[in-house]
RNA sequence: GCGCUCAUAGCUCAGGGGAUAGAGCAACUGCCUUCUAAGCAGUAGGUCGAAGGUUCGAUUCCUUCUGGGCGCGCCA
């Protein structure tokens, strides 16, 4: 836990050997320290008491290229200085007495940085890091639990699990990034009522019946029953009551339904599990209620003894929360069974004892909101320290351009459905492009490509916002799309692969003042501050930073590779250092995609 | 009703106390004898939901309002 408070930036931080990376982070230290040390000069020179550091605001990326690289606006100083910006601007300019890097536009004070010295720098640390560009440590020493998807057991994933499959992978691969010790936890919800409901349908209608008879997806079979079982509720009023008797009879543990309930399970959790493997998400340990839902009892009863919660008449036992904001809430029900959040309360401990984490990540939908207040609070109140470390990662709503997913409407789309029509269609334009030959083995691209078509579609929008998901848009191989961040890989890679025959300078000889242009003095900067993306995504567990930098990047260097030779080019200095600059490129789509879960892709 | 959350181009979304607010899609127009055209470029499209406030400066922070979403079960 001291780690991160140790990392609180100053400004004189070398480049430590354990932290490797944010170079552009120390060259505007590096500046802003010139700046501030100017700013009491000047203080001292016109007789002022001037504050410098409280004042200081944060260094910006001026508009465009031609301003400079960095901006230190001065409009905080003129109050004490008792003059105008432009005018402090000009005098910071004549103390620092810098004509090369510093220039002055009006009231602010821009700075130029040495471009051949810092592309060296740069590029020399992306390409030395390769595909752990970006990775860093200022999550170091942290143990970090994310848990994620929680599928119910008596029905396939659909597309809102896609989006929380996406986030929880997503975010667990990002904090690895940054350092963090990562541990990715499932919870299945084997138990209720839902599970009996699926149970009874098949009982009284499908009995003998197999997945592998009905030549049904077996997660899919299961989701079959339930929505039998919903059918039979519609016009037998007495359905009800033999799903809660089967409910009854499985706490009971009567081993004939334990025997049903286990293989029903096991058809639905093998779908699922196939699921997973096909979008790439795995998880280092899972848990299932069914072992964890009486857990919560003894904590809670402890809890009623040591004060903090206690009985009302009938015997069930209360919190009340009314001082923290939250209302009053049942714990845990007067015959002694479990709730919702008697069941999340003892898995949160188990969680803590299995594996001492110092954070746990809950990515749930942002519905569940007031159930983690109440969750996190009661933790608190058991006198649990790391309950002050536990997060809600919520996540809103995905909707269809058509509107809301309903099920009763039959509108909710299937994840397995999803995946396939999106691998029929990359294949389909995969078959159309005539490259069938470059790809070794079709289906898998087609596969990556419907992958990263899904998964960056699903977090290229901010967590914590409602969502559109358009189907066609999302498989679109044009414009801002995963598929269009691997095409530019694929490209990116393939010019790699045909330049071993060209004629080059060796790495240890480049000169790099031959990249002369704008754009790739941009790409450079940007190749540079992907540290610094990585480390403030894994802060805010927010993968649309990443996906948002990756783009620039990708349609930064399309343009770049549209107007301009690289390993064509004539000249054998610029085509050896272009092609440099693209290997960063390539490091940092290879390094970045799958931080997105965007599988990278070397040819499609 | 109370609480939480969102509101940026026709649509889907980025951004974020500072110098002219950005992409993609859709529309129109160019560009393949050239490192993968699954591409690149151009045109057009915005009082950043409304009103106050804080600030040298607000689309960004605060308050209120309006509109959408979600929550307010001894369901999960």
């Amino acid at each position: 836990m001291a780690a991160q408070l140790s990392s609180a930036c100053l400004p004189q931080r070398g480049l430590s050997s354990d932290n490797a990376g944010p170079l552009m982070t120390d060259i505007k230290n590096t500046w802003a320290r010139k700046v501030i040390n100017a700013l009491y000069a000047l203080a001292t020179e016109r007789s002022v008491e001037c504050p410098v550091e409280d004042l200081m605001p944060a260094a910006e990326t001026p508009p465009n290229r031609q301003l400079g690289d960095l901006a230190f606006p001065l409009f905080p100083f003129a109050k004490v200085f008792r003059s105008s910006p432009q005018v402090i601007a000009q005098d910071l300019s004549r103390l620092l007495d810098d004509d090369e890097h510093v220039s002055v536009a009006g009231p602010y004070l821009n700075i130029r940085f040495d471009r051949p010295a810092e592309t060296k720098r740069i590029l020399r640390e992306v390409n030395t890091a390769a595909e752990s560009w970006g990775r860093g440590a200022s999550m170091s020493g942290q143990r970090i639990m994310v848990e994620f998807s929680c599928p119910n057991t008596n029905k396939p994933l659909h597309l809102g699990h896609l989006r929380n499959d996406a986030l929880g992978e997503s975010v667990s691969r990002i904090l690895q990034a940054a350092g963090a010790d990562v541990r990715q936890v499932n919870l299945i919800n084997n138990r209720g009522i839902h599970i009996c409901q699926s149970m009874l349908a098949y009982l009284e209608r499908g009995k003998g019946t197999t997945p592998e008879s009905a030549g049904r997806k077996s997660d899919h079979f299961v989701g079959d029953w339930y929505v039998e079982y919903q059918k039979i509720a519609k016009d037998d009023t007495e359905a009800p009551q033999r799903a809660s008797d089967l409910l009854r009879r499985w706490e009971q543990g009567d081993p004939d339904v334990m025997a049903l309930w286990k293989q029903m399970n096991e058809w639905t959790i093998t779908g699922i599990d196939q699921t997973y493997e096909m979008t790439d998400i795995h998880f280092d340990a899972v848990y299932y209620e069914s072992d964890t839902y009486k857990s919560g009892r003894q904590e809670i009863l402890s809890g009623v003894d040591a004060g903090v919660f206690y009985r009302d008449g009938d015997g069930a036992v209360w919190v009340d929360l009314e001082d923290a904001d939250l209302d009053k809430k049942v714990l845990l029900r007067a015959d002694g069974t479990s709730l919702y959040i008697t069941q999340d309360i003892g898995t949160a401990i188990t969680r803590h004892r299995d594996w001492e984490f110092d954070r746990l990540v809950y990515v749930v939908a942002s519905e569940q909101r007031y159930h983690f207040q109440v969750l996190f609070e009661v933790l608190k109140r058991l006198g649990y320290a790391w309950a002050e470390n536990l997060f809600h990662l919520s996540y809103g709503m995905v909707n269809l351009p058509s509107g809301r997913m309903k099920s009763r409407e039959g509108t909710v789309v299937d994840a397995d459905d999803l995946i396939a029509q999106l691998m029929q269609l990359a294949k389909t334009e995969i078959e159309s492009k005539g490259r069938i030959e470059d790809s070794s083995d079709v289906d898998e691209t087609s596969r990556k490509i419907a992958l990263g078509a899904l998964h960056y579609y699903l977090l290229m929008v901010n967590p914590n916002k409602d969502m559109v998901f358009d189907p066609a848009e999302s498989i679109s191989f044009t414009g801002n799309t995963g598929p269009y961040l691997q095409y530019v890989g694929a490209r990116i890679s393939s010019m790699i692969r045909k330049s071993s025959q060209t004629d080059l300078v060796s790495d240890s000889e480049l000169d790099y003042s031959v990249l002369e242009l704008d754009e790739e003095w941009e790409l450079v900067r940007l190749l540079g501050e992907f540290p610094r993306v990585v480390a403030q995504a894994a802060a805010e567990y927010n993968p649309t930073l990443i996906a948002g930098h990756l783009y620039e990047v990708a349609k930064l260097y399309s343009r770049y590779y549209h107007d301009h030779r690289i390993v064509t080019h004539e000249d054998k200095a610029v085509r050896s250092c272009r092609l440099a600059l693209s290997k960063g490129v390539a490091s940092l789509l290879r390094s970045g995609l799958p931080l997105i879960a965007v599988p990278f892709l070397d040819s499609m």
